[in-house]
DNA sequence: TGAAGGCTTC
């Protein structure tokens, strides 16, 4: 006789190993099911990288569900950090906001709860809208690394630069060191804002300052930014004389930047380099290498040189690399539990 | 009140 407990733990092993299929599976053969239960399911859903968008639209059908199950299981505050991150996901502000009324309505204030309060910060940012962000911010009376990094990470988005630096201040002065996923924030927002100096100035303190060590994407949003504020060349050096192998990542940023700015000698030299590398050092999934195929194919076609243009194409064809149609992730104005997949 | 939960560059 299967057991509520080992069911529930058999659904976070499915989850935690990516078959959320025989999570479901598990989930809709209990004949009895916690609050833990439903957490583990729609957390599953939440945490997958492919389909995620998918996945965390059965996220907040699942939620639906459990509103109304006539077992009587309630949301507590483990499923409405997972809900709170499918509606960031999927940049459905709607269903934030109104899982936001729900969590006051329902279970204790944001301000107490450091779990709920970054999931609100975070939830508000990737949906637009920076002030609710920060007033979500403001009001919590305790802080973490992570919050303070949400926030960074929402200001950076909304190419904020200055206001992100000042955050790394007044974070520091109320005692929570920055982590390397916080300086991965300040970078992006740097770079949004095209603030060079100050980006390679906390790159280059951030270790004693901070006791922080710069990893990859570190370098990696290093070249992002001098990329994107046309320093080109200084950027492709900065990916020779970095001290680890380049990732996939950096050059294609650097191709990025390099078409953006038209220079195609650049691009055609990174994009190159990009396809020489091995697969999968980039990506593990082949459907994704196809972009590094267009873009470079791009490169080609804004100057006019079709015979590469054709020659990438064959290329593509010949690895049995396909194309991956793009789709947008805002959404703010929508039947919030629609079924169709972006 | 856990079998658990929040932040990351192209």
């Amino acid at each position: 006789m299967p057991n509520l407990m080992v069911e529930t733990t058999l659904i976070h092993f499915y989850a935690n190993n990516k078959d959320i299929w025989s999570a479901r599976t598990v989930f809709d053969e209990m004949a009895e099911r916690s609050s833990v239960t439903w957490n583990a399911m729609i957390k599953g859903y939440c945490s997958q990288r492919k389909k995620a968008k998918k996945c965390c639209r059965e996220a907040l059908m699942l939620f639906t569900d459990m509103l109304s199950d006539v077992s009587g299981v309630k949301p507590t505050d483990t499923t409405m950090v997972s809900v709170l991150s499918a509606c960031s996901q999927l940049g459905e502000l709607y269903s934030g906001a109104c899982i936001h009324g729900l969590i006051e309505k329902t279970i204790f204030s944001p301000e107490n709860d450091v779990f709920i309060g970054t999931g609100l910060v975070d939830m508000y940012a990737k949906c637009g809208c920076i002030d609710s962000a920060f007033y979500a911010f403001r009001l919590m009376r305790e802080k973490n690394v992570l919050t303070w990094t949400a926030m960074a990470t929402g200001l950076a988005v909304h190419g904020k630069g200055k206001e992100a630096l000042e955050l790394l201040d007044t974070m520091e002065s109320s005692g929570v060191k920055p982590n390397p996923v916080t300086f991965t924030s300040l970078f992006a927002a740097c770079c949004h804002a095209g603030l060079v100096e100050e980006g390679l100035h906390l790159f280059h303190n951030m270790r004693s300052r901070f006791g922080v060590t710069p990893q990859i994407q570190h370098y990696g949003c290093i070249v992002d930014l001098l990329g994107r504020a046309g320093h080109l060349n200084e950027a492709y050096d900065f990916i020779i004389e970095m001290p680890m192998k380049p990732d996939a990542i950096s050059w294609r940023s650097l191709l990025s930047a390099s078409n953006v700015h038209g220079d195609v000698a650049m691009a055609e030299k990174v994009g190159k380099i990009l396809l020489r590398l091995e697969p999968t050092i980039r990506h593990v999934d082949m459907a994704d290498t196809s972009e590094d195929y267009v873009a470079l194919s791009n490169v080609y076609a804004s100057a006019g040189r079709w015979q590469q243009v054709e020659m990438v194409r064959k290329k593509m064809k010949l690895n049995r690399v396909r194309n991956k149609p793009g789709g947008s992730s805002i959404r703010t104005i929508s039947n919030h539990l629609d079924h169709d997949e972006l």
